[in-house]
Parts: structure tokens; sequence; C-alpha cells
DNA sequence: ATAATAAAAGATATAGATGTCTTTTATTAT
DNA sequence: ATAATAAAAGACATCTATATCTTTTATTAT
């Protein structure tokens, strides 16, 4: 019997929302000139499992991070206005400003004015993840993709 | 039909561990001066569901991080030793070294030198959470509740 | 020794995140 | 108009984290 426990995933963002980055990072290098990339394609690009990516798309979709068009040379693709968008608004999409702003003890009391134990500490990461999603924006791997010098091949 | 996901927990650690950090916290400032204090207390210091707590208190003890005593006047305390252990021993105990050392973007080749886009990034953040968990021992917080300056329950 | 206490251990239950499948809708080309 | 294509939508399945319950073991006091 067993004492193996695994912890296959807690990262800092949620499988669906490491995803949902790499997508729009895959959707944006391959629509930046133009162009649709259908979701058979995102999923073999990103090694996710195809219609689960799918839900995640359709839920970005709506939210306006990235376009669609149903039918015959249809696909996803983005506009060049939401490629200037910063990676904060994908992330808050998919996983809600809980990063940003939450307790770091899950405490719900916890505030500026009452803080809980952690809260400075916390503050400090929290802006810092904040800061770093904010100043990178959804185009900002396009060169690097284009290159092949980085992968978002699992 | 709603389209509200309401996200409830999403934060830097699992739920699990946000537990396993207050009650640490709460065992070492009930126990100080020696002494022991039962799950049920620790439970309702805490504001978490008791055998839940139980479980994860279990956890700890076979890991080193809390001691314990069965029977009357049994429960958990903390030597002294314990009580200056970092809070990274804790978080890794529980949610392990992913958090410290995983890639952003869940990717498995990901690494310094093969990294993924957002690594370097990353790579400053974790190293700034790690470097808290590391500067803040279990202890450092038993002033502040003794003095009822700040408090460990929801 | 016995009874009382409290944690340990094991089995079970629930909820939410993750993943899959089928049907529907919109678009395009013929 | 019709057929083909591809995303949207909805229903369903599975797995993991979270939570609960019951039984066992160790300790203490009588």
């Amino acid at each position: 019997m067993h004492m193996i426990s695994l912890l296959l995933h807690m990262g800092i963002f949620s499988k669906t929302c490491e995803y949902a980055i790499r997508s729009v990072f895959f959707i944006a290098h391959k629509t930046a000139d133009g162009g649709r990339v259908g979701i058979k394609e995102i999923a073999k690009g990103i090694s996710s499992p195809e219609p689960f990516l799918a839900k995640i798309l359709q839920d970005l979709s709506r939210r306006g991070i990235v376009q669609s068009v149903k039918g015959p040379n249809g696909g996803f693709f983005m506009d060049k206005n939401t490629l200037k968008r910063p990676l904060a608004d994908v992330v808050e999409a998919v996983d809600g400003n809980n990063l940003f702003t939450g307790c770091g003890l899950g405490l719900e009391y916890c505030s500026e004015s009452n803080p809980c134990p952690l809260h400075h500490e916390f503050k400090d990461i929290r802006n810092k993840i904040h800061h770093m999603l904010l100043t990178t924006s959804i185009e900002d791997f396009n060169d690097d993709l284009n290159l092949g010098i980085i992968s978002l091949k699992k």
C-alpha cells in the first residue's frame, strides 16, 4: 500500500489557463499576417487535448480575447488590437483576478487595513506577477516563435 | 442555464497548503511555552473542517513538521527546532516543490537551457516566492498572534 | 487491568477541474 | 439551394482535490 501522492499539477496557473496562454501565443504567431488557424492545428501545436481546448477557445472568443469564424476557411485569429493586449487579460478571463488580489492564506477578512500574517509579503509577489503579465503582450513572442527559438509543445 | 463559473479558489497555494500553513502558525503560537493543542481547538482556531485538517496534520506529523502524542493530554505541538524552520518546508511537504521549480506554462521540456517563452519572467517570480518562504519562519508570527494583532480565522 | 482520551489509519463521499462526445449553427463554395 | 466545413453549444465522463465518517492504536489516569 503506497504513500505516493504524485502532485500532478499545482503550478501558478490552472491547466485551463496554461492551455489558454499557449493557444493565444500560437494563434497570434500563426495569424499575425492575416489568415485563420483551425482548432486541430492549434491543439497539435501546443500539445493540448483538442475538445478541451475547443471549450477554452469558445470562452476566450466570447470574452473577445480571440476572434473566430465558422465554416470553410474558418478558424481562430486575432486582430491587431488584440495582439497588443497584455497577458493579464487572458489570465483574468480564465482564472479570474484572485491571483492578483486574493489572500495567500485563503482568508476572507484579509485586506490592506486588516492584513493576514503574510499579507505584505504576498502583496509584493502578487504585484510582481501582475506587473509581469501586464507588461507582456500576446504578440511579444511572435518573432521567437517564427524563428523556432521557442516552442509551445510539451 | 447559467454562464457563471465562480472560480472558488485558484490562489498561489492549494487549500490543503493554506490550512497547513495556518495550522502550523496556530500550533506554534499555542505551544511555544510547552503544552499541546488538540485538533478540535486547532480546527476552530483556523476555521478549517476538523476531519480534513486531521488528515493534513497526520501528514505533517509523518514528515516531522509537527509533533504529536496520543491519549489524554495529548495533541499536537512543535519543538524548538521545528519552530525555527522556514515556511518553505511546510509548503514543500504539502504542495511539493513544483511552485519553486515547475514551468509556468506547464511545459515539460522547459529548462534553463531550453526555456519556454515565459521562463525567465517566471524564474524571477518563483525565486521571489521561494525567498519569501525561506526567510519566514514558522514562529515569526507568534508575537503578533499573542497580541491578537493578526488572526488565522476566516 | 480498565476506562477515557486523542491521534492514526482506512474507507467512503462530494465537488470542481479536466477531458470527451454528439448535435447544432454559421459560413463558404459549388 | 446543396453540400462541405469548422466553430458553438450542450451533454456526459473521469479524475483529483477536498471533505467526512468509522475503526484502530497509543497514551494517560484511575
